[in-house]
DNA sequence: GATGAACCTTCCAGCAACGGGAAGGTCAAG
DNA sequence: CTTGACCTTCCCGTTGCTGGAAGGTTCATC
């Protein structure tokens, strides 16, 4: 099947697959005598694995890892586990991180009436001179 | 004072204030006969303001917005509360999403045992088919 | 067989928001 | 006078794509 074809059986654009493809996060499919890639559903395969973990926010390096783990039979499965336990441990940072954010903002907005008039604690308080 | 001293009073890399004039966010500094910049307390404010603002993930049109109302002596009040609310309303989305995330990953995660065996429930959650 | 649309190819450019590092100028201390 | 810590501009690299230009292919239709 051509390009447009594997990008709708896997979920990826075509220029994504294109792009994986050059940074060899998947190996180059086969081509045509016209120079049109062909992609059988093994390579489909590959690419839905591939959307799949970066749906999952794996980072493209760790899809590589990821993939060869796949690919390899010999593999341990408490590899495959500490990748994506590291994982989830960046995304609790990351949650952490914005519920911070959040709750700072609120604040601000909370403390804003939010009228015509100028005076604004939420300017105000970008401009304090110590973080609170 | 010289770039390094603004950038240690305002938190930002001495790199990225020079981005920042490059791009327009803040005005240019001031110059020295040598040309160095040269910045006073004003500025230094003003990149506080800045620093902050992105420190609680205001994109830098976003920054360039709430600086333009900072310095308009007849903002509305409503205005930055409006920017502030549609922040919070996107920090709302990414939080949801990495929380599922999360749920998943960890799915995955606890239904591994995480030994020396090749098995693993979670490169086989990758290679299905549907997702769940 | 010609035409047109819908594909496909490569390459080049750019997004956010900086960071690294080169090549060179300046300043203050010893 | 020299050393070393600054500063200047400039250009490239990052992450993960996305858009567009210029051109080739395929397939249906006239």
């Amino acid at each position: 099947m051509n390009i447009g074809q594997a990008a709708e059986a896997s979920g990826l654009p075509a220029k994504t697959i294109r792009y994986y493809e050059d940074i060899g996060l998947v190996p180059p499919a086969a081509r045509r005598d016209s120079g049109f890639r062909d992609y059988g559903t093994r390579d489909v395969h590959v690419l839905r694995f591939v959307a799949r973990a970066r749906g999952l926010g794996f980072t493209v390096e760790e899809c590589r890892q990821l993939l060869a783990l796949w690919q390899d039979q010999d593999r341990a499965a408490g590899d495959v586990k500490r990748l994506t336990q590291e994982r989830i441990a960046l995304i609790d940072d990351k949650i952490a991180q914005l519920q911070a954010l959040r709750a700072t903002l609120d604040h601000l907005a909370r403390s804003c009436h939010g009228g015509d008039r100028p005076d604004c604690p939420i300017l105000d308080g970008l401009a304090q001179d110590e973080t609170p």
